[in-house]
DNA sequence: TTGTAGGCGTTATCAC
DNA sequence: GTGATAACGCCTACAA
């Protein structure tokens, strides 16, 4: 592989006229340049990002933690990401936590070797060399996705959860329906907390008494909102709408609620969060809170670069919006 | 950031015993290394993977480049990957391509760039630099995955598309369909080519007669298959059941059915490929051959740390298996 | 078992 | 405008 030596020779320029020709081509003579970049062609040189960056204390990439990849939710949110650093010469490092501490950890190792100068992090743990620091006074090159739970002071890009899931129950509080049942999430997320948050008070906003009863866990599966679905069920209590904490697990939800033959929405009423593309093409269509991660993805990068230029003054908080989108999953009640 | 002279000075010892002790324990005697360890432990030391790197000659980290990471097969795929590559010590980076041969050249520039050590590919394209390069006499650590239209003899791993999808063909004929019709991939992808060919070799080893006009254009997306749908409804010709070249553009074949008042599997079977999380709690549930993505890029990250092992000698191909999973949306015709 | 020292390929600071 | 040259931080013969 020919290295930056091999082009000077090539080229009968000093090794520091072919690296100026490279990073600063104004500084060097028309003709010099040409004469460096023909030999770079035709050796087919690639300067060493290792040997560079070792130089100059950066590799010009970031890595993402978050906890699976499956989820469209996540998957979008890594693409929002890959765009933006992408626009900025920036390389996207994957690392899947599985939620595990220990896996962030060996993923955060790599910003500690500086083979990434960055962390985007979408999961409820924080790193364990960063969690008891003092990022005020010591600046972290760590941004928070969604997740806030955690008493470290990082710039954060989130939505509005409470408000988002308020929006959910407001619409079915306004179709009609008392009887309201609800699959939640993984209580050990701030976000699902939040959201739980949201539907009793989007309820309770229009006056409708919660069966607590009918507020059953979920997990943020399709498999766990099938699972949801038949305990509800077999609990014999009546209902009219399921409030779900994602579309993943009101995707599971209506497919169970169809094969015990109870009509979606003519029997109940169902929504959902996020706003998946799956979303649209349920059967029926899913009513749901748009939440677009890629959006997350792209302000959290963003918060990322403002970072580099500007430690202390980078922005702390991102707060996205918002929507409900309504689809045939929800109806008046009859 | 401490560096290993900060270590070797604070713990006592030369620089070449910390690297060994980190490297090496074996060789150094316990109490010095105990001697090291605390010393990196106060001061939180991390070994510079840029300077390992550049000393090495590897950044023990592969990219991984993929069209688009949002359809869950592709990030089952990038998944299956990380999950190996973790097992391996291994870094995984993420290269979007977008099927631009621009940016998957940019992202090959990482491993020419000895960022990373070698390059896994979903894509079409095959890198510039490697494009008309004599694999057989010089090496190159790029392995490709289910796509193979090119002539590059490069390791690869892949199903067998025309098989897997002649599998569908066969069952929806031992259902009694003669009327069959199909929403298609892309054709400049090799994949959807094989596909459209299992199609048809199924279909006539049971002796149906192939109606061309019921042959058409889809894209691998959920909208193509809404609007393929659309079209075939708007075409007035009778059939009775639809083959989708993947799950995808089956949910929203089905989806458009349903809208259109079209019962599955009543009057419509409908059949997918790659048995993706959603098909299960489709409405009804997705009859689709099982193509685990995952597997893909668990046994194409195998290939590469074979490939570290001994680039000449590594396996060639892999092809994986596939599977009928038959659910509700395929039924015995009337 | 440990230490010395050369070099990995760049970049950036100097002189010229 | 260009060329020497000293780092960057680490690994690994080789020497002790």
């Amino acid at each position: 592989m020919a290295n930056i030596k091999d082009i000077a020779e090539h080229a009968g320029v000093s090794i520091a006229t072919v690296s100026r020709t490279l990073r600063e081509p104004h500084k060097v003579k028309p003709e010099t340049a040409k004469k460096v970049m023909e030999a770079v062609d035709s050796l087919s040189y690639r300067t060493n990002m290792l040997a560079s960056g070792l130089r100059t204390q950066r590799s010009d990439s970031v890595i993402v933690a978050v906890p699976d990849i499956s989820n469209p939710f996540t998957s979008g949110f890594v693409q929002g990401i890959e765009n933006i650093a992408r626009e900025n010469g920036i390389k996207v490092m994957l690392g899947i936590t599985e939620g595990k501490q220990e896996l962030l950890d060996r993923h955060y190792a790599m910003v500690a070797g500086k083979q990434a100068d960055g962390m985007i992090i979408l999961d409820t743990n924080i790193p364990g060399p960063v969690k008891h620091l003092d990022v005020q006074t010591s600046p972290t090159p760590v941004i928070l996705a969604c997740e806030y739970n955690s008493n470290a002071q990082l710039p954060r890009v989130r939505f509005d959860n409470i408000e988002a899931a308020a929006l959910a129950a407001d619409h079915i509080a306004k179709l009609g329906h008392t009887k309201v049942a609800c699959v939640g999430g993984v209580a050990s997320l701030q976000m699902s907390r939040d959201r739980q948050k949201g539907f009793r008070l989007g309820l309770r906003r229009q006056g409708i008494i919660i069966n607590e009863t009918l507020f059953v866990e979920g997990g943020y599966t399709l498999e766990s909102g099938a699972k949801a679905t038949k305990y509800l069920l077999s609990l014999d209590i009546p209902f009219t709408a399921i409030l779900c904490e994602n579309d993943e697990m009101a995707i599971g939800v209506i497919h169970t609620l169809a094969k015990a033959g109870i009509r979606v929405p003519e029997d109940v009423s169902v929504t959902g969060m996020d706003n998946l593309r799956y979303a649209e093409y349920a059967n029926p269509g899913l009513t749901s809170v748009a939440l677009p991660s890629s959006l997350v993805g792209e302000q959290a990068m963003r918060l990322m670069l403002d970072y580099y230029i500007d430690p202390a003054s980078s922005v702390r908080e991102v707060v996205l919006g918002h929507e409900l989108v309504i689809r045939n999953s929800t109806a008046h009640i009859n």
